[in-house]
DNA sequence: TCTGGGGTCCTAGGACCC
DNA sequence: TCTGGGGTCCTAGGACCC
């Protein structure tokens, strides 16, 4: 059996470029939530120079004689790209998952080296050609080996946007060439003890001894050893069921005003529920923190968080928002300026196998608040977001969730907002 | 002035129990 | 005077991923 992975090209840039065909080789960047810092950049921003992660309020000081496109994120545009990218992934493999909003596994039969090839082409043509966004395909006998495959097929054009990694000949050649900080599994940290050591590329590592690894590391650094070698050792379950659902922003402006929260928390624990709702789960654990800002030294730091037990798990809206109301109130302390809040929901079970409490529990008033939900989740999935909520979710001034954070540099939404869309008469 | 968000897993150490 | 030992559970912190 081999893995394929099929990974976006610079997702978010590519799904503005869509829309945008006059950007195709200019620099273009992508900031995060509030315009804080780069989170995407196009191939011709990274020649520039510009890292990932540099706040964006540097960029133009670092590249003063730069034409770099800025776009805010839009995460319903590339959540609306990416879904139709993974439509046509699902056409072509029997089995596959999606690991993140821009990346799927594939499970792939036995096949030899051309038809591995000419499939991985074939699929990245047809994922341009409908939606407009390149991909980058990595094939071989292990996700690790299938991740360094996609390394190649992004650096060197020769792959024409597939590499197959099929032999031990060509195990051996890639983890020579394969620099030991682009493995996956290996991030800054372990890259630099290892770099110190005088290990630099990804076959110096596999070179040692199981024995030495586990003692100078840990049972990853051994998977990773092990699937570089070619043995097969992340499995998919790993890397699949949701043990925990989080919602947490840094808010625009920092805060010690306790009513100013509250509809941030309505808003982040009303879309916890709505995930919860939508992967057939429900949650037991509710609990909210609260940050102050690290980078302001001048002033005291705090960070508070409150967790809540309810008696029968649930994907309530209006039950999620009260405990996680509750929680709020009880973590909150007076004199700090909060910066980052969230919700976090745990105790996550699927929901066809409820474990209700007899105490909580009412057959009927249960099945009605469940019907109560799907019709608040299909009317603000038909109308947009934010058509019902409740009342503790709604911001002074009529602002909406979204307008609650910095987005100056938002592209429009073609694919899925009506207003948005030319209506043929 | 301005510094992301959402996840997982492992490990060490403390609390607690018998 | 002398200060057990093993198991489990929880939490915080640190590492990783995209």
């Amino acid at each position: 059996m081999f893995y394929a992975i099929v990974d976006c090209d610079n997702c978010y840039v590519s799904c503005e470029r869509v829309f945008h065909p006059e950007l195709k080789n200019k620099p273009v960047v992508v900031l995060s939530n509030n315009d804080g810092c780069v989170v995407a950049r196009s191939k011709e921003a990274k020649q520039l120079g510009v890292k990932a992660g540099t706040p964006f309020f540097q960029l133009e000081r670092l590249f003063p004689k730069q034409e770099i496109a800025v776009f805010s994120s839009n995460y319903e545009l590339y959540g609306d790209m990416t879904a139709r990218v993974m439509s046509i992934i699902r056409r072509h493999t029997d089995y596959f998952f999606r690991y993140s909003i821009d990346e799927a596994f594939c499970h792939l039969n036995e096949m030899r080296f051309s038809e591995l090839k000419a499939w991985g082409e074939r699929l990245h043509k047809e994922v341009e050609r409908g939606t407009g966004i390149p991909v980058s395909i990595g094939i071989a006998r292990t996700k690790t080996l299938a991740k360094a495959a996609t390394w190649f097929a992004k650096h060197y054009a020769g792959y024409r946007h597939c590499c197959v990694i099929d032999t031990e000949e060509k195990r051996e050649k890639a983890l020579r060439v394969l620099p030991i900080d682009e493995v996956w599994g290996i991030g800054r940290r372990y890259a630099k003890k290892l770099q110190a050591m005088n290990l630099k590329t990804a076959a110096d590592l596999t070179s040692y001894s199981e024995g030495w690894v586990q003692s100078m590391f840990n049972i990853n650094m051994q998977r990773t050893w092990n699937e570089l070698r070619g043995i097969d050792s992340v499995p998919d379950e790993k890397m699949t069921a949701k043990k925990s659902i989080c919602v947490s922003r840094s808010l625009a402006e920092m805060t010690n005003d306790l009513n100013a929260l509250r509809p941030h928390i309505a808003n982040y624990a009303a879309r916890c529920a709505e995930k919860l709702r939508r992967q057939q789960t429900a949650a037991s654990v509710v609990s909210v923190f609260l940050y102050t800002n690290p980078f302001r030294e001048d002033l005291q730091q705090t960070f508070d968080t409150r967790e809540i037990t309810l008696l029968t798990p649930t994907s309530d809206t209006a039950r999620i928002v009260s405990a996680a109301k509750e929680c709020l109130r009880k973590a909150f302390k007076h004199g700090y300026y909060y910066k980052k809040v969230g919700v976090v929901v745990t105790g996550i079970v699927a929901q066809n196998s409820l474990q209700t409490n007899f105490v909580d529990y009412d057959a009927a008033h249960f099945s009605k608040i469940k019907r109560l939900n799907q019709v608040v989740d299909k009317m603000n999935k038909l109308y947009g977001r934010e058509t019902v909520t409740l009342a503790a979710q709604q911001y002074p001034k009529k602002q909406s969730f979204a307008d609650a954070i910095r987005h100056e540099y938002r592209s429009k939404n073609p694919t899925t907002r009506w207003s948005d869309i030319i209506i043929l008469k």
